[in-house]
RNA sequence: GGCGGAGUGGCCGAGUGGCUUAGGCAAGGGCCUGCAAAGCCCUGUACGCGGGUUCGAUUCCCGCCUCCGCCUCCA
């Protein structure tokens, strides 16, 4: 069994073959940066990295692009209403968005491409498509006309004849259907000049553009929310099929994250911003979260649900951790069979997680019997495993940063000396001084377990 | 109107024509422990409704109900 991705275009499992053997080429959307970045923004940022992951796991050299669509009516009416310049309204927000990725442990892409940075290939884009007869420019803007592509509207299964007829009045497209690659300037608006007058570029042309300058006409994977089918995708996909590129080969769309039975979007204003949860969990709780349901199911979100993905991640990290103090810290090692079928089969990331669950009861059951080598293994295994959906609990990412190795070590031995006071009481049937040790740590925030090995003592969340 | 997705045990959430019918969380019982904590073992007996196909359907087919998404702002 090799890589098998579900295919938005062919609505099928395909197995998952590269263009050039042993590495990835991959464009995901990212976010118009307008505003706050919410869970859901952050689940298909987590859904790429986790595909990123497991195909560097399994040897291919991944070019990663994300882009940032850092021009938009949004960005100028939000930054308008709000009294500054809209190039500093996005790049505040860019900085938000990448602020969350990087807390919840998302790789860093490959290039980062911002739209305004791109114009040069977009205008280089028009001009291949007028000049093949698949665009006209009219009165400023530039159109792309959706009827000279035969097979438009085939990634979403949208037909021609049965679309609903678009903006109207006023605009000089030849066919309400045909959508805009370039806008016009209009006062006061930031533009850059083209052939066609001044303007901005539209949403659909930037993405078309900075994917085949960094990954070629052709490419293997494209990514993004399941909203972007149509007309994001359909039309990023009219353009540069119709300007000769192959584009991407494999189309991926992650599901929603929905709240109070909605899609939480910014125009509905029913958002979950990530600074907000991660007030309440931790990021790699909130990431094990977001992982722990197939990519392509919605997640209706809840408090509880969430505390339950809590709860289910500290039972991974309390073993990983229980391993550590005991026996030592476990190197990362191999992967289960079951761990390896379930991320091949269009990352199956709950099958994993249950092959994860599976190891750590089997360490568990290790631990008890006081066989360390076995409860070691386990660990590695489970190390390995987290390691590749971006959870392993001793990964540096998540190592608390709340002291230095100076204060930890000051703080072992007075711990130390508290627990063999303890011990003594405890060896003196002087159970209620033991008692008020152990109690006196746990309001610290440090929890102590009698093993067969001994006490064990750990900081809570760390 | 067109296109698409979903309804699973107390909760989250996979999956499958029958076999051991994931996994986690919560609950109850047990083991372990001075007591805890953690862990381990056991228990619940689920697939929206009505038909059909089949030896057998939660899984396939038909109809219905409910919910959700997209149809040029959206991850």
């Amino acid at each position: 069994m090799s890589l098998h991705l579900y295919d938005s275009a062919t609505r099928s499992v395909r197995e998952f073959v590269p263009l050039r053997p042993r590495t990835a080429s991959i464009y995901v959307c990212g976010a118009t940066v307008q505003g706050v970045p919410h869970i859901g923004h952050v689940r298909s940022a987590l859904n790429y990295d986790v595909l990123r992951r497991w195909l560097m796991a399994t040897g291919h050299d991944v070019t990663f692009v994300r882009n940032v669509t850092d021009i938009d009516d949004k960005i100028l009416t939000k930054a308008t209403e709000a009294g500054r310049p809209w190039w500093e309204w996005a790049y505040t927000h860019e900085r938000a968005f990448e602020d969350a990725y990087t807390a919840l442990g998302c790789l860093p892409p490959s290039v980062l491409p911002r739209a305004t940075g791109h114009t040069p290939e977009m205008v280089a884009l028009m001009a291949r498509l007028i000049d093949r007869g698949h665009a006209y420019a009219a009165g400023g803007d530039v159109y792309f006309a959706v009827a000279t592509l035969e097979d438009y509207g085939c990634l979403s299964g949208q037909r021609l004849d049965e679309m609903s007829q678009g903006e109207s009045a006023a605009s000089g497209k030849r066919d309400p259907r045909d959508f805009t690659m370039w806008k016009g300037a209009k006062p006061g608006e930031p533009y850059w000049l083209t052939p066609w007058g001044p303007g901005r570029p539209g949403w659909h042309l930037e993405c078309s553009a900075m994917a085949t300058n960094y990954l070629g006409a052709e490419f293997d994977i494209h990514g993004g929310g399941l909203d972007l089918i149509f007309p994001h995708h359909e039309n990023e996909r009219a353009q540069s099929r119709a300007a000769g590129d192959e584009f991407a080969r494999y189309w991926l769309h992650n599901g929603w994250v929905t709240l109070s039975g909605e899609k939480m979007s910014k125009s509905l204003g029913n958002t979950l911003s990530i600074p907000a949860t991660l007030r309440r969990v931790r990021a790699v709780e909130l990431r094990y979260y977001l992982i722990s349901a197939h990519y392509r199911s919605a997640i209706e979100y809840s408090d509880g649900a969430l505390d339950e993905a809590v709860s289910a991640y500290q039972r991974i990290e309390s073993f990983v951790h229980r391993v550590r103090e005991r026996c030592g810290v476990p190197e990362s090692s191999v992967w289960s069979a079951e761990f390896v079928a379930a991320m091949d089969d269009d990352l199956g990331t709950p099958a994993a997680l249950a092959a994860i669950h599976a190891c750590v009861r089997e360490g568990n059951t290790a631990l008890d019997a006081g066989d360390h080598s076995a409860a070691v293994a386990a660990a590695g295994s489970v190390r390995a495993m987290t390691g590749v959906l971006g959870l392993d609990p001793l990964a540096d990412q998540w190592r608390s940063t709340s002291g230095s190795d100076a204060t930890s070590a000051a703080l072992a031995v007075l711990v130390d000396q508290l627990l063999t006071d303890r011990a003594e009481a405890r060896h003196r049937r002087d159970y209620a001084t033991a008692d008020a040790v152990r109690d006196h740590l746990l309001a610290a925030g440090i929890a102590v377990e009698d093993t067969p090995d001994g006490p064990v003592w750990t900081v809570k969340g760390s």
